[in-house]
DNA sequence: ATAGCATTGTTGCATTTGCAACACTTTACA
DNA sequence: TGTAAAGTGTTGCAAATGCAACAATGCTAT
């Protein structure tokens, strides 16, 4: 996972954290962390833990949009959070630091040679973030389910680089992430496999086309 | 729009592009923008036209995954482009100025004061970005086609801050941004009519919620 | 070890949705 | 200004999907 601190010393996360002003929260498990936010963009980094980020439907259905968990970044500068029909709940014990938008480039940091680091740093999360979020939209556009499962399924071995891979989250968690019921995708797993598409051993799955 | 060169003079502008050595390329309709670029880490932005990025399915079929134009950005970096079933084909005339994201910090660069202006447009263009995918995350992952509706409708209605609002895009480009098929949504939009919850003239809408 | 919870598998059924095909209207541009 | 292309509206039908309900299995913490 890309981190925003790479490259940098500990010292100078340190003193570059004290220049930004940051501001590191701890959270216990079930929290609604945006309730206690200004209105000021920012950006948070997940520092531990992990966090959903639900959408409060107009007839009182939740629907976790996203999971976000250690090294991942969020904020205002990156999700419409300013909207109450959203909210952030944490799923364990998390650490966040804040960092507000404006002191990304304040008077004080850009006398520092470190902060170039942080700079590129910075712009390469974000870049990776949104090249996750683009990959799943390139999910959720497609029209059926088991076309959303085999472009996950293939996605997966191009990443592994094998026609055998393991699933690296649960069935269930799939299910949520290509937005499809999880029953109607272990029926349509059952096609692909009576179909010869695909074979799977629990979370083993083996591409045979 | 964010543009990333907000704040900055024309001559600004010039030597910045220099000493980042970017690369302008015009294209003309319909090219396939992506068959002649390096694999390096770069970032793309739209100076004046449009692009459609689109995936080519496994039998052939092809999906628009999403439209961009001018002053949007994309790229390796913000893309996994690095895979031949996705392509990118310029709509119109298109012009793109390339950046290679390691010149984004060259020892040249960050000699100019105007530098830290360039990055921080740079930050929100990426976070910009990737708020537009995530608020179309937010819409694809909801179940049915009626809900994909009211949620762009309700967040067209808090954007022009009224019921009432002037849909931005075609009915036709609607149904491929909330990925479902033009008639069901056609039909969907009938009976939210029929059923009290809109008022439809045209593209103007209203809501009766 | 075991109670309790999360995950997985399965199935019937009603509903939603995509698809195809067509007519009609609006827009773009040569 | 006329013609082609794009957008819109409609409908029947088959297929895909969500939903609900349940059993079975696996995992975890005390």
């Amino acid at each position: 996972m890309t981190n925003l601190f790479a490259n940098l010393s500990d010292k100078e996360i340190k003193k570059l954290m004290q220049i930004l002003k940051s501001n590191t929260i701890t959270y216990r498990k079930n929290i609604n962390i945006l309730s206690n936010r200004t209105r000021d963009d920012y950006i948070a980094i997940i520092d531990s833990g992990s966090i959903q980020i639900i959408f409060n439907d107009y007839n009182g259905n939740k629907t976790v949009i996203e999971e976000l968990s250690a090294g991942e970044i969020f904020g205002s500068l990156t999700y419409s959070l300013n909207n109450d029909e959203i909210t952030c709940i944490t799923k364990e014990e998390t650490q966040i630091t804040y960092i507000e938008y404006n002191q990304i480039t304040n008077d004080e940091i850009i006398k520092n040679d470190f902060y170039i680091i942080f700079i590129k740093n910075l712009i390469k999360l974000l870049s990776d973030q949104l090249n996750i979020s683009n990959q799943r939209i390139e999910l959720l556009t497609m029209r059926t389910t088991r076309d959303k499962i085999l472009g996950y399924f293939n996605h997966q071995s191009t990443i592994k680089g094998g026609k055998t891979f393991i699933m690296p989250i649960t069935f269930t968690e799939l299910a949520s992430y290509l937005s499809v019921d999880r029953s109607s995708m272990t029926r349509e797993i059952g096609y692909l496999k009576d179909e010869g598409f695909i074979k799977t051993n629990g979370k083993k799955i083996t591409l045979l086309y």
